[in-house]
DNA sequence: CGTCGTCTTATTTTT
DNA sequence: TAAGACGACG
């Protein structure tokens, strides 16, 4: 039992308390995980259940695969036949079994965002809609949000719908719409928790069956579960009781995608006679970083209420930097140079993060980064799923498979190009509704080159089925992305991204070599597959605080803490207060990612659309208690802008009015301080113009003239650099 | 059917 | 500004 001895009082309370409802709360850097594989194998090691009696539900593949690996390594085996995985690939799992009960059959597909939109359209269209008022993705996510709260058509009440979107047809093209997906045998996303949520209500005899497999249930990251995945875990439990949910409301960060924080507080009253064990014993940061995260979220109302303290004696450190700066560019500026000396001082830059509340705000890291040859990547972006390129083999793959998956078949008719238009598919899809076939079944009734170059694609459809039978999947592949052109097409390509994409194909073809058959691995591409390209490499981590949960670096850099952006205006007038609480997690999140120190930075000067926008300080930065922030920076531009520009954010929740900080010292050294003015008849370079000359020089602004462009241009002399 | 130009619209996005 | 969507034309 030397695994028990290896955690603290707080943790082996959570791992030993086997019998009844048990909430973890678990503070940021507290163990979580730790404890979640060693309670998991502890049940296996104390025979309690074997491995397949046990279910395991994560929110990401990545952490079902930690603890997939965590517990391999504790029982020193890997272990089969786990129920270990995300919602939705478990969800999945249970919805193959029993397809017939849900209304599909066994081999239905996953849809993605597109097809789910292709089959929503059309709906809509028929409805009498105007797309232009009533997009589709707005549709789409109504219907998903009723998903998330397991609401079939038929349970979707009026006060569900309590809006007059889509003129009050909103409930029924959802109901058509979920006839639309049944008919051609498919599922989206959120289907597969409320088909296995609807599976395990309707019957009794499957849920029974299931209570007695699954003895013990463990659930991470609880304050992210939306209510449809509630109701599953709640129906699984029901027998036995034995479920562990860990979790920390703290950091519920996902409301706007359904995520229902109130799963977390309500735990108590859910599970009668629930224990709740608290982790609150911080391994990870300094105490001042943790000082900080705790004064900041003290500021949310009904939490449940922890308080981190540092898990190790003598942790000081220094303290929390806030830094103002001009622009973003400065801004970038400063972070690079931070990152440049925190190299030279021999640190990896695999410890070190850039984490923005908005994606846009990479851009500005990036070009800096390029520019000094700091190597880094983006985290997040697309998933391999969403490249268009897997899509359309997948989609090939798929209709090859199923000849009847007029989605699939709909998505590669002309790709690679084939003459065959929205023409040629609106002619097809009448004849084949008036035959009663499936796209595919329709082509011979269609007669000169259009009907040709169909009969075609048809012709290889059937010979790409045979080769499955015969030769198993990858040939099949290798032979479609021959035969299609669809391979000869990305070889013509000559832009950058192609070389790339044909790398992506040949993965997928790796990926498949993997699996006895081609159904298993669609779903695997569609539920788990990422892509952890340049993962690898010592590279500084580039991502939004959403993506960054979970995650920790030596050094955190908090960009873009400037009301508005952070707490970000449009969640605010979403969301209201909860929103702006939810912002505060999110500012939680990113200060609990650092073990050594966090820097937090906020601009004078934020570039929105066109123009430049004065910005002012987050009202975050005012609720960090003053003890354990150093601030620094340009602040003269900051009480320039506050006083001179009208408010560029009319809150609902107006940030309190501030008094321009007295601080206006740079950084000793100059880090931040920008080099002497620009002097006339300097030689300077600007990143789009080129080298030019300098004519006027005012404050910050300039007018240079370029070598290559016939006027003179005004702007502010931090676009460019002395040459 | 494909290309070119104009118009439009700018959060977060585990699966 | 800058990328993506859409409609008019060749």
């Amino acid at each position: 039992m030397d695994y028990l001895a290896r955690l603290n009082d707080e943790q082996r309370l959570a791992v030993e308390t086997l019998d009844g409802p048990l909430l973890v709360l678990a503070g940021a850097g507290t163990g979580k995980t730790r404890v979640l594989t060693t309670r998991f194998a502890h049940i296996l090691l104390t025979k309690r259940a074997w491995p397949s009696q046990v279910l395991a539900v994560t929110f990401t593949n990545k952490a079902a695969r930690e603890m997939r690996e965590r517990i391999a390594a504790m029982l020193g085996s890997k272990v089969e036949g786990l129920w270990l995985g995300t919602f939705h690939a478990l969800g999945a799992r249970m919805l193959r079994r029993h397809a017939a009960l849900a209304g599909l059959e066994p081999g239905f597909s996953i849809l993605d965002t597109d097809d789910q939109l292709r089959l929503l359209k059309p709906l809509m269209q028929e409805a009498g809609l105007d797309l232009h008022r009533f997009p589709p993705p707005a549709l789409m996510g109504r219907i998903q949000r009723w998903k998330d709260r397991g609401l079939t058509p038929s349970r979707v009440t009026p006060a569900d719908d309590d809006t007059d979107f889509a003129q009050g047809k909103a409930r029924a093209l959802y109901a058509s719409y979920q006839e639309r997906l049944a008919s051609v045998n498919a599922v989206d996303f959120g289907d597969l928790l409320l088909h296995a949520t609807e599976l395990l209500r309707n019957h009794p005899d499957v849920l029974a069956e299931y209570h007695r497999s699954l003895r013990y249930i463990l659930v991470d990251e609880y304050q992210d579960t939306n209510l449809v995945q509630y109701l599953w875990l709640r129906l699984l439990a029901q027998a036995h009781r034995n479920i562990c949910c860990v979790g920390d409301d703290d950091q519920s960060i996902y409301s706007w995608r359904g995520a229902e924080v109130e799963n977390i507080l309500r735990f108590e009253q859910d599970f009668p006679g629930a224990r709740v064990v608290r982790l609150e014993a911080n391994y990870r940061s300094t105490a001042p970083i943790l000082a900080a995260a705790a004064a900041l979220i003290s500021h949310n109302e009904g939490r449940l209420g922890k308080t981190l303290r540092p898990g190790r004696e003598g942790a000081e450190g220094e303290k929390v930097a806030v830094i103002g700066l001009r622009d973003s560019d400065e801004e970038a500026r400063m972070v690079g140079q931070r990152i440049e000396a925190l190299r030279r001082e021999g640190n990896s830059l695999a410890e070190v993060a850039i984490l923005v509340r908005a994606s846009f705000q990479t851009r500005a890291f990036e070009e800096r980064l390029i520019a000094w040859a700091i190597p880094y990547r983006v985290v997040g972006g697309l998933r391999f799923y969403e490249r268009a390129e897997i899509r359309d083999a997948v989609a090939y793959l798929r209709a090859t498979l199923r000849p009847g998956d007029d989605l699939a078949f709909e998505r590669v008719l002309n790709v690679p190009k084939r003459g065959l238009g929205d023409a040629a598919l609106r002619r097809l899809r009448e004849t084949a509704r008036a035959q009663g076939v499936p796209l595919a079944g329709a082509a011979e009734a269609l007669g000169g080159r259009t009907g040709e170059a169909f009969t075609r694609l048809v012709a290889g459809f059937a010979r790409w089925r045979e080769t499955l039978r015969r030769d198993g999947p990858v040939l099949c592949l290798r032979e479609i992305l021959d035969e299609s052109g669809y391979l000869e097409m990305l070889e013509k390509d000559r832009s950058p991204e192609a070389p790339g994409r044909v790398e992506n194909l040949k993965e997928l073809g790796r990926a498949l070599a993997e699996f006895e058959t081609l159904e298993g691995f669609l779903d695997h591409v569609s539920l788990v597959m990422e892509n952890d390209e340049n993962a690898a490499g010592d590279r500084v981590s580039l991502m939004t605080l959403h993506g960054a949960k979970g995650l920790e670096f030596d050094t955190v850099f908090l960009p873009g803490w400037e009301d508005g952006l952070f707490p970000n205006q449009r969640a605010l007038e979403e969301g209201g207060a909860k929103a702006l609480e939810e912002e505060r997690r999110l500012a939680y999140v990113g200060l609990t990612r650092a073990r050594l120190r966090a820097i937090v930075s906020h601009v004078a000067s934020r570039r929105f659309y066109s123009g430049w926008q004065p910005a002012y300080p987050s009202r975050f930065i005012d609720e960090l208690p003053e003890d354990r922030v150093e601030h620094s920076g340009s602040t003269m531009l900051e009480r320039e802008a506050a006083l001179s520009a009208p408010a560029v954010f009319a809150s609902v929740f107006p940030s309190p009015v501030r008094l321009p900080r007295v601080r206006d010292v740079p950084e000793a050294g100059g880090r931040n301080a920008r080099a002497a003015p620009i002097a006339v008849g300097a030689r300077v370079f600007h990143q789009k113009f080129g080298y030019g000359e300098v004519m006027e020089s005012e404050g910050d602004r300039l007018v240079v003239r370029f070598e290559n462009q016939e006027r003179p241009k005004s702007l502010i002399s931090s676009y460019v650099e002395p040459a």
